[in-house]
DNA sequence: CTGTGATGTATTTTT
DNA sequence: TACATCACAG
């Protein structure tokens, strides 16, 4: 028997078998905990491990799932994100729906750059965010469900028109080019399963048990396959909490968790409302501004921890100012209290606010680890790499000959790739064997000599990597040898100011794929590839500050926590402040970020930042104003004055201008300029603000 | 028709 | 700042 100590309600959680049941987690309420005693009770019991499936939202989760399972009773089992559990189904029986087994997944820039070409051929002038808008409109259709008919019912108004057609223009390129979108894995597995009930019933057998993580941000989709995967055994357990509901904007329903009584019917609900991270200061801001909130369900957290620090909040002047704030705290903190740097955390709202941190905390020496942002995967050399493996697998994908045709340049224009394009459309060939027929038997588009030479060494690189792939060649053998046949890092060298970091890139890319042993397939190693974002990387474990999104920080916790750039605009973000449940959801946000922290919580903002390369002047976020007073703390301006990098200067120093003569040096800081020095002049009695870079100030 | 360089413009959150 | 689009030269 497992031995943990748990309360009342989460023993009877850990103790639950059969039927449904739904977990009302609050944060920090010992949530993994509970999930992971649960399946290690059911293995007690004697459930084969085989058959319990863990579902979460982050491959994160997932690994971290299973590794505490692992720990606690030395057993696997299947946790996983919803979209690998589904590409993996699909891998094994899409062919029901007529699809090949062999799709390559397409990440959202690969699907916005196929929509794109969809909306030029329609002959749609493409205005300004256009194709981004279709596009997260033919996402949301898919998650609820809507095939292009369906979604043609359903919108019919004129205007919904290139709506319709652009859909349904892009789901044929998609299966022309052999290629699924995230939204199609869950999407066809749900046609997959409706129109193949002895398909369903294989995967309702592999699974008597499943668990769902964060079930606050299923979208209808993937609610779906919850109730198909159960509706025979009605084994599911599902976790979550309404208030941590930040996904709506990628078609997550919150009425998922909140009907789950009437669509499962006998569930048993159970509420947690200990917090066992945060001590109450902290829990009870949160709490409070979470309250702000008219759609939820009411729950209160408390906490046994103590009163603890109240939440600080600062104010700097400008974006870089308070960047140094944060910097010196957490050096204060590093020698006050018993922390390390990896009890750190910097959440922001944008993924653009980290660089003012980076370049600070890179000055300094402090080691950081940006968790998210621009993924690995999504660099440009590491899928133009990729975009070679693809083709290699599967010769339809047009989308990715495009990219690699084209690297290094062989000579294929726009022009020339909509023949192409058009030639491969009409006479039904994958691209790859068009292009062969091209140089030999069948011209039917004519080439340039350099676009004949370029393409036969192309074809030749991608026959001998198939072959290499057929012998059973390790991975990393694999793309060696296509980086070198297609020449790519002569193309890389024609711009050497990249070329380092991209190199750097492709090398770590490799010694990825060496990792993968060597009886790896070509196709998992691509899948995981397109599924996995950089928030995975489980990335060296050096004592190191954790920059991140607040979406990034669900599910973590902090001693130290701060939230920086807590501005209106901003954080609420512009875009969603005038809705009402876009605001909520803001809400939610932020209550996820406070409830990270586990005894010192930071808020900082600033009144001026360069936003978009313009400076603006910003307002405390309405968020700071909802907490009230009993719980925090305004530091001062004054008091927690940082000093600027000097650069040599500094308050007291007598400095020399050529206009204004001598004067000390009354204060020190940075503004979005650089460093700035007020200096009191001798000549006229004056104290001027003076920015270090136009102003000239020598020693005197 | 391609490739390059310049100019302008738009930036939320992620599987 | 980064990216896409545009204009122009080869």
């Amino acid at each position: 028997m497992i031995q943990l100590a748990l309360n009342d309600a989460q023993l009877e959680a850990v103790h639950h078998i059969e039927g449904p049941m739904l977990v009302l987690a609050g944060a920090g309420s010992g949530k993994t905990r509970i999930v992971t005693a649960r399946i290690a009770h059911l293995i007690d019991i004697g459930v084969p491990s085989s058959e319990i499936l863990a579902l979460t939202f982050t491959n994160k989760a997932a690994e971290e799932m299973k590794h505490r399972i692992k720990k606690l009773c030395d057993q696997s089992v299947l946790a996983s994100t919803f979209h690998s559990l589904c590409a993996r189904i699909l891998r094994e029986s899409i062919g029901a729906l007529e699809y090949r087994t062999d799709f390559t997944i397409y990440d959202e820039k690969d699907s916005e750059h196929l929509l794109k070409s969809c909306l030029e051929m329609l002959g749609h002038k493409l205005e300004k965010g256009l194709v981004r808008s279709i596009r997260s409109a033919i996402s949301q259709a898919k998650n609820d469900l809507l095939t292009p008919s369906d979604y043609a019912q359903v919108f019919n108004a004129p205007q919904d028109k290139i709506l319709v057609e652009a859909y349904i223009a892009y789901q044929q390129k998609l299966k022309e080019y052999n290629a699924l979108d995230f939204d199609d894995l869950l999407f066809l597995t749900v046609q997959l399963f409706q129109k193949h009930p002895q398909v369903l019933e294989i995967y309702q057998k592999r699974w008597s048990f499943v668990l769902i993580d964060e079930y606050q941000d299923t979208n209808a989709a993937q609610y779906t396959i919850t109730k198909l995967l159960t509706e025979t055994h009605n084994n599911v357990c599902v976790v979550g909490d309404p208030d941590q509901s930040i996904y709506s904007w990628r078609g997550a329903n919150i009425n998922n968790i909140l009907n789950f009584e009437t669509d499962f019917p006998g569930a048993k609900i159970i509420k947690l409302e200990q917090n066992y991270r945060s001590t109450s200061n902290i829990l009870n801001a949160a709490n409070t501004l979470i309250q702000n909130n008219s759609q939820r369900y009411d729950k209160k957290l408390w906490s046994a921890l103590g009163e603890g620090e109240k939440v600080k909040i600062y104010f700097a002047g400008s974006d870089r100012e308070e960047a140094q704030f944060v910097l010196e705290t957490i050096n204060e903190h590093l020698m006050r209290s018993n922390l390390t740097l990896n009890d750190t955390v910097i959440f922001y709202r944008t993924n653009a606010q980290s660089r003012v941190y980076e370049d600070l905390l890179l000055k300094n020496d402090v080691p950081y680890v940006i968790i998210g942002g621009v993924s690995f995967y999504q660099r440009r050399e590491i899928k133009d790499v990729l975009a070679i493996l693809r083709l290699v697998v599967s010769s339809s994908d047009f989308l990715s000959f495009v990219r690699a045709i084209n690297t290094p340049k062989r000579g294929f224009g726009p022009t020339s790739l909509a023949k192409l394009q058009e030639a491969a459309e009409i006479q039904q060939k994958p691209i790859l064997m068009l292009c062969e027929e091209l140089l030999s038997t069948n011209p039917s588009v004519k080439l340039s000599k350099r676009q004949k030479e370029g393409l036969y060494e192309f074809l030749r690189a991608i026959e001998t990597l198939r072959e290499m792939v057929k012998g059973g060649s390790p991975l990393d053998d694999i793309l060696i040898e296509a980086i070198e046949r297609t020449r790519y890092l002569e193309y890389l060298r024609e711009d050497p100011d990249t070329y380092d970091d991209r190199k750097e890139n492709i090398d770590e890319l490799i010694a990825k794929a060496s990792e993968w042993g060597d009886d790896a397939r070509i196709q998992d190693f691509l899948e995981e590839l397109s599924l996995k974002s950089s928030a995975d990387d489980v990335s060296a474990m050096q004592q190191s500050v954790k920059l991140m999104t607040l979406h990034n920080g669900k599910g973590l916790e902090f001693d130290l926590t701060f939230m920086v750039g807590m501005e209106e605009e901003l954080f609420p973000h512009v875009n969603s402040k005038d809705s009402f449940e876009g605001l909520e959801e803001e809400r939610r946000l932020c209550y996820v970020g406070m409830t990270r922290a586990r005894k010192y919580l930071y808020m900082t903002g600033s009144t001026y930042r360069m936003l978009w390369g313009t400076p603006k002047i910003m307002s405390p976020s309405r968020f700071i104003g909802e907490l009230p007073g009993t719980y925090v703390t305004y530091l001062n301006r004054e008091t927690s004055q940082i000093e600027a990098d000097t650069e040599g200067f500094y308050v007291g120093m007598t400095v020399t201008h050529k206009n204004f003569g001598t004067g000390v040096i009354r204060k020190a800081y940075s503004t979005s300029m650089g460093p700035t020095y007020d200096v009191f002049f001798h000549d006229d009695n004056t104290t001027r603000s003076l920015v270090a870079k136009y102003a000239k100030l020598t020693p005197a």
